[in-house]
DNA sequence: TCTTGTCCCTAGCGCTGCTAGAAACGGAGA
DNA sequence: TCTCCGTTTCTAGCAGCGCTAGGGACAAGA
């Protein structure tokens, strides 16, 4: 019973041990540096170890992305709750949103561009991403015309986010003029005269 | 000399047989399987030719963007000159720009998202990029208002057309709602009372 | 016919994600 | 304490990737 208890433990110790060592590798150096081989060294195991804990590279990648997505949405939320008017809350939240992006490329990545087999848009989903857009829904609510679809508005906003973030990132849009952009996509969501 | 051109003449040939055949696998079976073993037996020679006309993989679809960013740019063109009114125009520029990204995705995906070493943003962009970011810019420019930044409010548009495209097209957007997110899009864009 | 220079292919390098089969280890019973 | 058994973990290898070195075939000119 305890011995088995034990080893439960050890071995849930070891799953995170391997999320967290892909996680920093991938920080530190990008995804490419991530192969199994290496992280095998990291984690101080063989490789076929991984695969008795993931189904494969793409399984610790979508691990990772579910923990980078519960860091996003709280920030998100500080950021929304921080904020005076539901205006300022709105611009907070997409400053926070590509802050992170721009602050955690890899995390970014790996939640929003790299194909990872998580499910999206339905209600099985991970909690960490329901909860991110959730956060950008409750920013956006105050700011929606009268009868308009909350959901395809909140879409729509975080579709510009991610756009300028991946554009940016891959060297599509120069960086510089970032906050100006930004500046603009937030102007045009929010309805002239609302505070 | 009539040799040395003959032997130019089906030098360029080959070239453009490359092209057109990694393209073509793209298409039907995405970028996942041009492979340089499989696009060598496309174009019935070995894997080195391939190296004697480009300087890798990469290379290659960069070849593809620069061809696909053409017709992209005259799908836009034809979009923005078809349109009666400058808030049309906007939108008829959406709607050519999303629906190319869903009706071509393997070209999309090499122009906007994958990782190719083009220049970008840059006076050294290839005409076609130059020429699809003009016409965006070309549709943006009579709904800006006055003094606004036109390069950034295009960018900034831009961004969000291509969020759009590849949150769907990941499936982390659902499919069903793209018309009416994009119709936000459009209508965030133009300033009340503009015709 | 022989030489020269170009062209192209075979074979192979080091890497990838992943896995089969053997080896080593730890706990239980004699 | 020794042996057995089940689990755990490792070594070794597969098929595929992008890319390239080196040699062989082939065509043009002497």
């Amino acid at each position: 019973m305890t011995i088995q208890t034990r080893r439960e433990r050890e071995r849930a110790e070891r799953e995170r041990l391997i999320v967290t060592a892909a996680r920093e590798l991938a920080e530190a150096e990008g995804w490419d540096a991530v192969t199994t081989r290496r992280l095998a060294d990291e984690i101080e195991y063989s490789q076929p170890v991984l695969y008795s804990h993931f189904k494969g590279k793409g399984a610790i990648m979508a691990a990772v992305a579910v923990q980078g997505c519960e860091e996003l949405a709280e920030e998100l939320r500080a950021a929304r709750t921080a904020a005076g008017s539901s205006r300022e809350a709105l611009a907070a939240v997409g400053r926070a949103y590509t802050a992170f992006a721009r602050r955690r490329p890899a995390l970014y990545d790996v939640i929003f561009t790299l194909a990872v087999d998580l499910p999206f848009a339905t209600p099985e989903a991970p909690a960490a991403l329901q909860d991110a857009f959730g956060e950008l829904l409750q920013a956006v609510r105050p700011i929606a015309a009268e009868g308009e679809d909350m959901g395809a508005l909140t879409e729509t906003y975080w579709a510009g986010l991610h756009g300028l973030v991946t554009l940016m990132r891959s060297g599509r849009l120069p960086e510089e003029a970032h906050d100006r952009r930004l500046a603009l996509l937030i102007s045009h969501f929010v309805p002239q005269g609302t505070g």
